[in-house]
DNA sequence: TTCAGATAGTTTTGCCGCATAACTATTATG
DNA sequence: CATAATAGTTATGCGGCAAAACTATCTGAA
């Protein structure tokens, strides 16, 4: 067995932020296996679904969203729209950018996809007393915003 | 500026798997910045605190409270090991093992390290409403063992 | 009006976190 | 005693992400 008995990680867990790590680390494990029969990854489908919600969006501003790096974004998009989920047409008003669109394949298939995941969240909640789970999640934002601020 | 108005990510935040991805991105970042002056890093600050906790440890033991690979807990004794923080010495009842202590240097920059995540931490959760804090910390600790039990 | 600076998209490169496979040495077990 | 299991290690590769450098285009101020 161990060294003498139980190993203890009773100091980091005084810390929210190892708490946090642990939880999204198991959520994002199963997220991927829910996301895996659709070909999605976390990223691919956040992608998708923020252009199903905003039609038309430039890359630069999906990446800003999304809070990664507009060169990261490239591979993304590339990778959705050689999979015929989105489209990338030239601007109309600024021949730098482009509008991002999802086809009706893609539609089809994040409705689907969109699906599993309300799922699977439900069930990653499901143990949180029902009378918490907003305050959860208005916790959670609250954190992103103090991490945010403390950058200063 | 952009497509018509503002971008919306309405459909996501009603996943509390995307408040978390955001919430523990941001706090990743912001403790990054805290660790670095110690030139320690998320991972390699969690291990030493673990070795501290449980002098002796073996390595397999740790990477299991860590829920990473032994593989990739090698290179991070190493970096410990050569900044001289801890020691990794031949276990007496096992030839196989090794057992994981910290040095004197290595309590000592733990301690201050260990302080100022402390204080991080705190600016991280400050937003939260005090008698809900012990109750975030319940919820995630649920989703992290609904997220490790869904896996059947 | 023109030109310096900003912006959009892209390519390249590299680090970190993490998994898998394969290997050696040692221990446990049927 | 032979086989299986375990501890540590090395090598390899993938995904997430940042930084730098580049081209094409737009914007704003002299």
């Amino acid at each position: 067995m161990g060294t003498t008995g139980a190993i203890t990680d009773a100091s980091l867990r005084a810390f929210v932020g190892y708490d946090m790590k642990r939880a999204f680390n198991a959520l994002q494990a199963d997220l991927s296996r829910t996301l895996t029969p659709f070909g999605l990854r976390m990223m691919t489908f956040s992608a998708l679904s923020l252009v199903v919600e905003n039609p038309g969006l430039r890359p630069s501003q999906l990446a800003t969203v999304l809070t990664i790096e507009r060169a990261n974004l490239v591979v993304i998009v590339d990778e959705l729209e050689q999979r015929g989920l989105l489209t990338r047409t030239p601007s109309t008003t600024d021949r730098r950018a482009h509008a991002l669109h999802v086809t009706d394949q893609g539609q089809s298939l994040f409705a689907k996809a969109n699906r599993a995941v309300a799922e699977h969240d439900a069930r990653m909640i499901a143990g949180v007393a029902q009378h918490l789970q907003p305050q959860l999640k208005d916790a959670l934002r609250q954190i992103e915003n103090s991490a945010k601020q403390d950058v200063v």
